[in-house]
DNA sequence: TATACGATCACCT
DNA sequence: GGTGATCGTATAC
């Protein structure tokens, strides 16, 4: 099968597909003349202003403004003031949604994502969604970007495929805050996969 | 203008 | 198991 980008449709349809979906493509990033790649190992989906634990449940906020707009859109935010979020804007336009990127399995440039993380060992160089912006140099300096489009950025599918039983779900981490929402099982993992985040 | 806190991580015990 | 780092954002005043 032909290396295959994914393109706005992908992304304009419901959240928890799109996840799912997500796990085993290809992030791709260059920079610095580096093409680093990872594959997606873990997502997160956080969907609508209905969901406590979305930061679009208390409406549109110059902030949040991203998420209700196109679908495949890039939505970074700082997070405890010094490591950064990487999610994907999904759904209709006016439906404020998207999938958090948890976690990587380092592909193509693990030389650089050492750099970036400063330390060598390769489980701690993108298994965690500050990790994985620090270690692919992704800052909120590229949010609302096009994921589309970008050159610089963007999803692809080589050809893998995650099977349906090897998908796993858990409440999402960090969201204790958000009441009943906080017990969703909108976490999406690939089972047994060693860089999935603790 | 002031305040509280978070979709995390590294390091400590 | 626990905690400090560090700052943009939302909210209250």
């Amino acid at each position: 099968m032909a290396i295959k980008r994914f393109r706005r449709s992908f992304f304009a349809r419901d959240t928890h597909v799109v996840a799912r979906e997500l796990l085993g493509k290809v992030l791709v990033r260059h920079v610095d003349k580096q093409n680093l790649a990872g594959r997606i190992v873990e997502v997160e989906a956080y969907v609508g202003e209905d969901d406590l634990a979305c930061h679009a449940a208390r409406g549109r906020t110059p902030r949040t403004e991203i998420m209700f707009g196109e679908a495949g859109r890039a939505y970074i935010y700082l997070i405890y003031g010094m490591y950064h979020c990487f999610n994907i804007v999904t759904e209709e336009k006016d439906v404020p949604a998207a999938v958090l990127i948890r976690a990587l399995e380092p592909v193509t440039g693990m030389e650089y994502m050492a750099m970036q993380r400063k330390t060598e060992k390769i489980h701690h160089l993108t298994s965690g969604p500050g990790k994985l912006c620090q270690a692919l140099n992704i800052t909120r300096v590229f949010n609302g970007i096009d994921i589309a489009t970008s050159k610089e950025l963007f999803i692809q599918d080589d050809g893998f495929h995650v099977e349906a039983k090897d998908i796993a779900s858990s409440p999402r981490i960090g969201v204790d805050y958000a009441g009943a929402c906080a017990l969703h099982p909108w976490r999406y993992y690939v089972r047994n996969n060693s860089f999935v985040s603790k």
